[in-house]
DNA sequence: AGTAATTTGTTCGTATGTATC
DNA sequence: AGATACATACGAACAAATTAC
């Protein structure tokens, strides 16, 4: 489940959020380092920006990450 | 009533663009200002983006605001 | 010092699907 | 059957701040 399925019955930015939480959970991506930018993972996925914006916004409410204004998305300390 | 009341039998939308009127004309929004955005009105009341949409255009259909794409609706001069 | 590229913030435009009344 | 209403999803345009060179 790296990828995202349109076809499925599951929401895209759920699928997304899933997968990002997997990404940061694995290490991948440690605490303090930037998640990629909402351009690169539009590309990556193929989704609209609308779901990668939602996507991170369920990621940063939850904790997962912080949003520092035209810098970028930082995992955070857990 | 200066909220919605789903219960209701009249529609959801109408309600709405009588609030706006209302906001409008008690001068809380003069000729030339910006009205909330769309996503704004959506939490301010609790509906949908299609219900919003709905009063905006009715709205705009009534000369009571102009809409100016990626910028906002700004109320008529009257 | 200054310009261009990058990145997030914000807004409206459009379309589809689903459910309810 | 039709109107109402919400959710999802992609686009497009522009602003503003930051970063890179």
């Amino acid at each position: 489940m790296d990828q995202v399925d349109h076809g499925s019955y599951v929401p895209v930015y759920q699928q997304l959020v899933a997968i990002m939480k997997k990404r940061i959970e694995s290490g991948e991506f440690p605490p303090g380092r930037l998640i990629p930018s909402e351009k690169t993972l539009q590309q990556e996925y193929g989704v609209g920006r609308d779901t990668v914006r939602r996507v991170v916004e369920i990621l940063r409410e939850e904790g997962l990450i912080f949003t520092v204004p035209h810098r970028g998305s930082y995992v955070a300390e857990r």
